[in-house]
DNA sequence: CAAAAGTGAGAACGTTCGTTCTCGCTTGCG
DNA sequence: CGCAAGCGAGAACGAACGTTCTCACTTTTG
């Protein structure tokens, strides 16, 4: 009952599922999921498959892991984005492209984690599809608030969120990050014009 | 040698192989292309696996053909959006958002043929990435004529793009079509603003 | 009509999939 | 020490994959 090898063994049993974890969403993301057999993942990770069907009942159970921890990561750049920098609702949206250009830059890009898996899996894995739908409504949602802050209508953070979806599939394809740059310019255009039409030329008493 | 019963044959042949592409089609887009097996298209189809061979020497093969004749339907719809009504550049880009809104509005969509198709097999098919990234740069590069014809700067045709695909994904993922609606509104912004800034107040003589 | 070529239905091939099982070996604990 | 439990390595399972082959049957053709 010793509580200090107690928490170690713990901690080890979280180490390796993490560890599986990152060789799974590498695998998955390079290749696509259902190129990845559970034998490649296990040479890959260094894990029995023993190990990997007790940490993971199934596949699928195993992918909405790796979906989970994409998630967290996710936001965790966003909220870096927003939190690092100026703390002007309209530069912290813009922020947030600023956080896509860098992500796009990395040598093994291959665009966004949530929309490969939708194209892979949607049509037949609706637990799958609700996460993502879930994933990509939250982001969303993010946005809106930033844009209530700036007085901007609602709509525009629906722009923005379709931008920040678009730059995404685009660099992915294309091999390029300039669509980051022309999302961010596209961005700032959109932002811009609400808040000028938001608030009238002749100013209302208020 | 009667050409007629020869040119009747190689019709009856097309209109098979034209068979098997829409079928193919339906099944890929739907449940992804990993997830299709050649058994399920011969079913589906109702054509034999020899014939299916005989027509596509490959899985890869029929795959691309599928995406060669998704190409030729998808560059319809923009040329039929684009030829129908107005004959003004700006217009006539907007009017590809409205042409987007009607093809969400269908019952089976499940997002672009194209980005799911890289996500899924874009990381393992190089010559299938190809010929995606060839298909995005030609519709961008379509864009990139009507940007031109209506003065604005060429960078607009990015962000007409990047709006364009990021409605697609957001459509797919989010069940709904309001995405074009939000992408329309966006792209008239930006095209307007790029029209005017591009036009200085004060006009210069030219 | 007879011979040759082509066809559809589906069995069969070898491979790979996700998952489970076997089997020595280690390890913790009385 | 002895024993139960858990482990890694990998064999094994049934199913499904892409592809090829068999074979009885049409169709074409001289």
């Amino acid at each position: 009952m010793a509580p200090a090898t107690r928490n170690r063994t713990t901690s080890q049993t979280e180490q390796i599922r993490e560890h599986v974890l990152i060789t799974a969403d590498r695998l998955y993301y390079s290749r696509g999921i259902n190129a990845v057999g559970m034998d490649a993942l296990r040479n890959e990770a260094g894990v029995s498959l023993k190990r990997l069907y007790q940490l993971f009942p199934s596949k699928e159970n195993l992918v909405e892991a790796v979906l989970h921890r994409r998630r967290g990561i996710w936001n965790s750049l966003v909220e870096t984005a927003i939190a690092t920098g100026s703390d002007i609702p309209r530069d912290q949206l813009l922020a947030v492209y600023d956080m896509l250009a860098h992500w796009f830059d990395e040598d093994d890009f291959r665009g966004c984690v949530f929309i490969n898996t939708f194209g892979e899996l949607g049509g037949t894995a609706p637990h799958i599809a609700a996460l993502i739908r879930d994933h990509k409504a939250n982001f969303q949602a993010r946005l809106a608030e930033l844009v209530t802050q700036t007085g901007a209508p609602a709509a525009l953070a629906h722009q923005l969120a379709i931008l920040a979806e678009g730059a995404q599939t685009t660099a992915a394809i294309a091999g390029t990050n300039d669509a980051a740059h022309h999302a961010r310019a596209a961005a700032t255009t959109l932002i811009d014009t609400a808040l000028a039409t938001n608030r009238p030329q002749a100013p209302t008493t208020g």
